[in-house]
RNA sequence: GCUCCGAUGGUGUAGUCCGGCCAAUCAUAUUGCCCUCUCACGGCAAUGACCGGGGUUCAAAUCCCCGUCGGAGCACCA
């Protein structure tokens, strides 16, 4: 029995247990687990909480490809929060926040909300004192490595036990910007003797001296940390599920005292571990690549070198490319390689039906051509003759690559125009007799005439490539996708009189 | 040092919660063949994995213990 008529069966004996199965299998059509408890909450609210110090790296992809498709599964809510709550050593990129969104955008989701922490002081500030006034947390002027020393070895601060009304004030004195970075920080009280020394303890909130470069942030020195601002924002903006790294595993744990002094409710919190990518030789972090480009390394975010998503897109790669390997990670909290390409073969499948094909000549060697026809007529796309030929003319010369210049007195196929053996003199045409091909092995190269071709820099990620497409590759348009046969996909850039510039996509 | 987490082919992943249908899924990669006026697309095939050792059990990728390896946190970074 095959599987049909097994399945068939089946329904007959017991369509109950047939339809249990089938359900099962709608199940495994997502890549994804389905999210934990998800049909506890009426709407699956979800964030991504990156920090604007630049633009996006291919690593951060994921966060928006999980959550998105999250959100298309479980017609949910998506949320982005810059956590800009550092104004010195993660220092905002003011144009960091539009670039961030718009690479959110190319990878095809739109979030439904877009939040700055740093517009969210006050809110920050009221529970603090909250959570003051409960005796959940207190003023401390210890240095940070004599807290540190106390809190390994179990020992409270000597501040810990001050009355609410001395923390209150101080903690105002904060707020006005009365101390210094370094003079004075708010510690959430937890369990100084907890086993995880990386519990006891933390700090909400410390001084910065240095002005957020946010207008409407820069008056502002007494900045929350992460976990304080975090916590406090996931549970006001009703976030259900939270998708972080594993660098914030603890986080969670942190954040929990936070929540049983309010009597909040903690989402479900999942987990995953770093991205890296092969096939670069840039270290994959934003702080390296933006050093990379100051130092001139890089031309820009966009560089085919760099492994931004700023450069993958300028290349033709497909937002969508991206999120279905992203997808396929799954959720497993380990470190994982990501192969460029499993993102190729993807964005190959996406691409390859609208690319029609050109021939680039890289640094060719001109040879006569003898007696032909006066042109060629390759197909625009082999599966879609309704697409039409493109017309190569032929003058008296054409270009051919290096390694395809056949031994003397040998045949070659000039792709779309016909046979030539290759003479003392030039290419002799001898005739377009398929069989040559289909029988006796000859091969079959790409060309351009010697005169009227386009000049063609095409930029990959291993250096500037220059050579020669035929004279209608100028009738593509910008963001075009296009194969140059036995080359590979590019995405034409610009087209100037003097050259025309493409980005090489990948084979 | 203290505390967490993880380990399935080259890569990623399914299966692990609730042991048997797993001589282990799917994708990618590589190789070969077919198709082809491209080294693209498509089709077919091959390659290749349960970290190690104990234990429980009729039965272990799956449960338990020990080890090994890897990752993360113990910041007035996010």
């Amino acid at each position: 029995m095959d599987a049909d008529s097994r399945r068939d069966r089946l329904e007959e004996l017991d369509p109950e247990l047939a339809a249990e199965l089938d359900a099962e299998e709608e199940e495994d059509e997502h890549t994804l687990p389905s999210l934990p408890n998800a049909d506890a909450y009426e709407e699956i609210r979800m964030r991504a909480a990156p920090n604007p110090n630049g633009p996006w790296h291919l690593g951060h992809a994921r966060m928006p490809s999980v959550i998105g498709t999250y959100k298309e599964r479980y017609d949910g809510h998506f949320i982005v929060r810059f956590d800009d709550t550092d104004p010195e050593t993660k220092r905002p990129d003011l144009a960091a926040y539009d670039l961030i969104v718009d690479d959110i955008e190319y990878l095809g989701f739109e979030p439904d909300e877009v939040l700055r922490a740093s517009d969210r002081l006050e809110t920050y500030y009221e529970y603090a004192r909250e959570l003051i006034e409960m005796g959940g947390a207190y003023t401390c002027d210890l240095p940070g490595a004599e807290f540190s020393e106390l809190k390994n070895s179990g020992k409270p601060s000597p501040n810990r036990d001050k009355d609410s009304e001395t923390v209150l004030e101080e903690f105002e004195a904060m707020v006005n910007g009365e101390y210094h970075s370094g003079e004075m920080v708010l510690r959430v009280k937890t369990d100084i003797t907890h086993k995880n020394p990386a519990l006891r303890d933390w700090v909400g909130f410390r001084m910065i001296d240095t002005p957020h470069p946010r207008e409407e942030a820069a008056d502002y020195r007494c900045w929350p940390m992460l976990d304080f601002q975090s916590g406090i924002d996931d549970h006001l903006t009703g976030v259900t599920h939270i998708i972080r790294g594993i660098d914030l595993q603890d986080s969670a744990k942190r954040q929990r005292f936070l929540y049983d002094y309010f009597d909040w409710e903690y989402p479900e919190v999942l987990h995953w571990g770093h991205v890296q990518l092969d096939a670069y030789d840039v270290k994959i972090s934003t702080s390296t690549i933006k050093q990379l480009i100051e130092d001139g390394e890089l031309d820009g975010w966009d560089d085919p070198r760099a492994p931004t998503l700023r450069s993958v897109r300028r290349r033709g790669i497909r937002g969508d490319a991206i999120v279905e390997s992203m997808i396929g990670l799954g959720m497993s909290t380990s470190d994982v390689d990501l192969a460029m390409s499993s993102i190729y073969a993807n964005n190959r499948e996406l691409v390859d039906d609208t690319a029609n094909r050109y021939f680039f000549v890289r640094d060719g060697v001109s040879v006569p051509v003898i007696e032909g026809p006066q042109a060629g007529h390759p197909p625009l796309h082999p599966d879609h003759d309704d697409r039409g030929t493109r017309t190569i003319p032929v003058s008296d010369a054409v270009l051919i690559e290096q390694d395809d210049v056949p031994a003397l007195d040998d045949r070659v196929w000039l792709k779309g125009y016909g046979c030539v053996r290759y003479t003392d003199d030039g290419f002799v045409y001898v005739g377009e007799d398929i069989s040559a091909v289909r029988e006796d092995g000859v091969a079959v190269i790409h060309w351009t005439p010697d005169n009227g071709s386009v000049p063609v820099r095409m930029r990959t990620a291993d250096g500037d490539v220059t050579g020669h497409a035929e004279p209608e590759f100028t009738e593509t348009s910008v963001d075009d996708i296009v194969q140059f046969e036995r080359i590979g996909f590019a995405r034409v850039d610009t087209h100037t009189d003097e050259e025309s510039v493409t980005y090489y996509t990948h084979p």
